[in-house]
DNA sequence: CAGCATCCTGGGCGATACTG
DNA sequence: CAGTATCGCCCAGGATGCTG
């Protein structure tokens, strides 16, 4: 099963529900831990570390700990990452070009039920 | 919970496992079932026909059913579902350029356990 | 060849409670 | 505040067999 396009490849880093929300939000700044759970609007606790470790695993972003005490942790995209976050660009604008013909649609298919 | 960034709304159509790289073959030319079926590579025949529903119903590709016997159906990807081929472009490159370091990655991956 | 009907499984995801 | 520890759901996805 030898590979088709570079899509799997990517997929297999932003293959995760909230991974590409998180790296729309990490492009601009670093960002602590709860800023984004705020930003990310829903996501649990535990599926957040979760996605952020693998992140990290991956090279796309850095953890930093300052050893504060209330805690305090930052995590920031990494130039690989920003790569990626930049190939993600057009899908997002896509999304915003789209956001009320989705919207139509979904009206159209509630309707027709 | 209102949407962040566009990539909420792209990732309603290409959700699917598949998606993206049904949509990526289509893009050329239109493909018949059986061909879709081994371009990509591994996926059923169930989930195939429920991925192209979806998209067939979201409006990114047309089904044409040539009636005949033996069957033969071809699926067309539409103008709408273009637009989102093209967005999808930079990360399928961005997948092509990155497959050795991914590769590299899984290896060293591979060895630390 | 194209596609439906079934049954089944894994793990992604979520909710909640707790800790340093 | 930034996590860890559990528990459990649910359904996308897979395997197989059958039909027009």
């Amino acid at each position: 099963m030898e590979p088709v396009c570079g899509l799997d490849v990517a997929l297999r880093y932003i293959g995760g529900k909230w991974k590409p929300v998180l790296l729309f939000h990490l492009q601009f700044s670093p960002r602590r831990f709860g800023e984004l759970k705020r930003l990310s609007g829903g996501i649990s606790e535990k599926v957040l570390i979760q996605q952020l470790k693998d992140l990290t695993a991956d090279g796309i972003v850095l953890r930093h700990d300052y050893r504060e005490v209330p805690p305090r942790v930052e995590y920031e995209i990494t130039d690989f990452g920003r790569t990626l976050a930049r190939a993600l660009q057009p899908l997002c604008e896509w999304g915003n070009a789209n956001r009320e013909y989705a919207r139509a649609a979904e009206r159209h298919d509630n309707e027709s039920r």
